[in-house]
DNA sequence: CTCTGTGCAAAGCGTTTGCAAACGA
DNA sequence: TCGTTTGCAAACGCTTTGCACAGAG
């Protein structure tokens, strides 16, 4: 298993129970929101405040723990840090999947006909999970 | 050139002097924030309003005249509605581009990769623009 | 003339800040 | 113990709403 108390010092964050169980979230769900993280908290800490979700999503960016996902036509959803991929979303439900693609030759393909150094490529694709085809 | 006033009509729209401005502002800028909008509405209309900035672009989203480009670490600018493309955008000013790519191989290959069915795939490349490398 | 749009002010909502008490190391 | 984190309440900034007047068709 993992031991999140390590995880969250090899990110520079003291492991307060309320960031063990945010981490111990992404792990379980991937990908959350800012009011699924809150409700989730809830549950484990019922005076919790939305000061202190928003106070350590913005530190676990800062460090590097987890990065926002912007989607088009929804909420951010954020994630743990990783190697770079795309997503998928389902547009019915919601559902937030990674995928690992190559996305190189593309890349490359924009930077010819354009006149852009390209740093990053953003993927999202849109469509019907299968649970909602 | 574009006759403003036909083409708002085309999409449901009033043809109001603010709502020309905003169009003639998208026709050549091309893409713009809100704040930006905000500012050049502001020379030809001294007393106009941000609320009424707010709701023509609402309005103008619901009746696909123009769409919102959700962008990295950065705020939503919005474009006149056209056949999908690409995005790239300026790490150091924030120009944005807008680039043609065919996306259809990556999405099929999305496709099979996953149980999704894909209905779009939204694409922004992050980098350097020429004036700023 | 009628209905819609505009500008203003107020309200709303998500997010951030300041502070005192509690807690991690 | 010392510096950080938490929870609360207040403040903030962006966006939306309600309303009276002006303007488009």
């Amino acid at each position: 298993m993992n031991n999140f108390t390590d995880i969250l010092r090899a990110h520079h964050l003291k492991a307060t129970p309320q960031r063990l169980e945010i981490a111990s979230t992404f792990y379980e769900r991937g990908h959350v929101n800012i009011e699924e993280l809150y409700e989730t908290m809830l549950k484990k800490f019922n005076s919790i405040s939305l000061a202190t979700i928003y106070k350590n999503i913005n530190l676990m960016i800062e460090n590097a723990f987890i990065q926002e996902v912007k989607i088009p036509n929804a909420k951010s959803v954020y994630e743990l840090t990783k190697e770079a991929h795309s997503h998928l979303v389902c547009d019915n439900c919601g559902h937030v999947e990674d995928l690992t693609l190559d996305l190189s030759s593309i890349s490359a393909l924009a930077a010819h006909e354009t006149d852009f150094k390209i740093n990053k490529a953003n993927l999202v694709f849109s469509g019907l999970c299968k649970n909602c085809q």
